[in-house]
DNA sequence: ATGACGTAAGTCGTCCTACAACTTTGCCTA
DNA sequence: TAGGCAAAGTTGTAGGACGACTTACGTCAT
């Protein structure tokens, strides 16, 4: 029976005035006026603008919707309200509405059954280090329960080859900093991280502090932020890939071969990241 | 330089008369049919009805869209055709096509800008096959270009593990297919799979079927939709997996666990599907 | 009382139309 | 020539309507 039936109370419907008047009347757009803002603010249409107004709006809706489930406001196989309801609610169309729901439908987040209801998927919150998620590798050994820390093996600039040129859509001879890291999880050896970050856009004090600690805090701090990464899978069997006493002795690696961009598509980091296989689980949560 | 100039005559302009009449009459499909639906059936909407109608319209649409990039009927980087004119193109309004994009890009296959365009995504390596989209083997190695072929190495009725049974939410001791296959394309083995299909829900003629081609066409002959997969990622070095005379020497594979549900949410097979190295690119989108 | 059936309400899927927001192009003006 | 502005094209959002599907519930015959 994974059909639960739809509960009534959950989401906001508490929150709400049962029985608001509920205005939604377009305030006829006077002819010349270039913008007028139609008056429909809500509770969680205000709240949009706190977290994160970036992107359209279906994805802050998206965004708001999906911090909402993960921070169990509704358990794994209820229902969520219905669109339209959710739409009110937020002051927008039922149409932003569905674009934000595809969004965390092709996710796997939710599940959507046509005629009965958007549902939590019953994995979904569990899967939430999914490695279709972009994030930080220390950020997510931290929210996995263990204790992040860094061994910086190397750290110098050169100039990048040209494979690393291509990929980061670089001049030939560019530099670039090479970062030569061992991740550890309470203490013990998890992967082996290779980044190439071409300096062009780096002071010396931000190279320093790149070695540190994580790369991608950094970044923030100078205003890039990481939008997506595409990344390769291999296998790998070598021994030259690790060092240190914890040198695992079979070197098998999971590779995570991948391209980071920032939100206007240009890429600001290459990055091969070899996991110790058997001490980081991967998990791909795969949709239709 | 991602950005480039919109190529004006890509998709489909060339392989339709250059200024035909461009005849948007409804071919057939006619029958008793008491709905009458307007005439907007084409060329590609009579399309949609050939390789798979199954699901909603608007990821029928997904469906061939992706098929027709994958072709390279358009060269990433590239720009679609307007939303607007896809629509027409399809037969469909224009929120289908919306709907079908949105997923597209939340796979990656394309990025939507908006004012400018949609354009297929330019990584600076072709777009393989997204491993978070879940299809069957053949099928995506059929859309890569391949052809795919299979080989049967053991399919036997046997009682499940325990690993299996919790695995597949069976009873101890109940049966199961155990299938053993190579797949190949073009002649080449790619993977070794491994599943395990509870035969409760099977008759023997279906067990049967199911060692010759798709396991996944089988299962949508009865009514079994495949609709997510949980899978979990492993680098494997081993001399005991492969057999046959294209074994590979080193013993590499990427390993792919996975157990597979139906729409409803339960569980259906399980397979581990060990994927020789080099051989097959596996891509992942990975987003914030 | 019980079971089968049909109906109605609720919800997602699609369609249509219209307009706002944004991008690109190219013309026009200073 | 450089800058700015207008227009056209494209995606994003809105609102209303209806079809398709699911579920719950009441009715009726057994």
């Amino acid at each position: 029976m994974s059909t639960r039936t739809p509960t009534s109370g959950v989401f906001d419907t508490k929150t709400r005035p049962a029985t608001g008047p509920r205005v939604r009347n377009r305030v006829e757009v006077g002819d010349d006026a270039p913008v007028s803002i139609p008056d429909r603010s809500t509770a969680n249409r205000s709240a949009l603008n706190a977290p994160s107004k970036s992107g359209s709006l279906s994805r802050q809706v998206a965004r708001h919707l999906r911090s909402r489930i993960m921070q169990g406001e509704v358990s794994p196989g209820a229902r969520l309200p219905s669109e339209t309801e959710i739409a009110v609610d937020y002051g927008v169309s039922r149409v932003t509405v569905r674009t934000a729901i595809t969004l965390l439908e092709s996710q796997g987040l939710v599940d959507v059954r046509h005629g009965s209801g958007t549902f939590v998927s019953d994995f979904g919150t569990e899967i939430k280090t999914g490695i279709q998620e972009l994030r930080s590798i220390t950020e997510t050994i931290r929210e996995m329960g263990f204790t992040p820390s860094m061994e910086r093996h190397k750290g110098e600039t050169r100039a990048a080859s040209e494979h690393e040129s291509k990929r980061l859509d670089l001049m030939p001879g560019e530099q670039v900093l090479d970062l030569q890291r061992a991740v550890y999880a309470d203490g013990e050896v998890v992967a082996y991280s290779f980044d190439v970050i071409p300096t062009k856009t780096l002071d010396a004090q931000m190279l320093e502090r790149m070695g540190q600690g994580s790369v991608f805090e950094v970044f923030e701090t100078i205003g890039i932020t990481p939008a997506r990464a595409m990344a390769e899978l291999h296998a790998v069997s070598s021994q030259e890939i690790a060092w240190g006493p914890q040198k695992p002795e079979q070197g098998l690696f999971l590779l995570l071969d991948q391209v980071h961009f920032d939100k206007d598509g240009k890429p600001f980091m290459y990055s091969k990241s070899y996991f110790v296989e058997g001490r980081f689980q991967f998990v791909i949560l795969r949709t239709r």
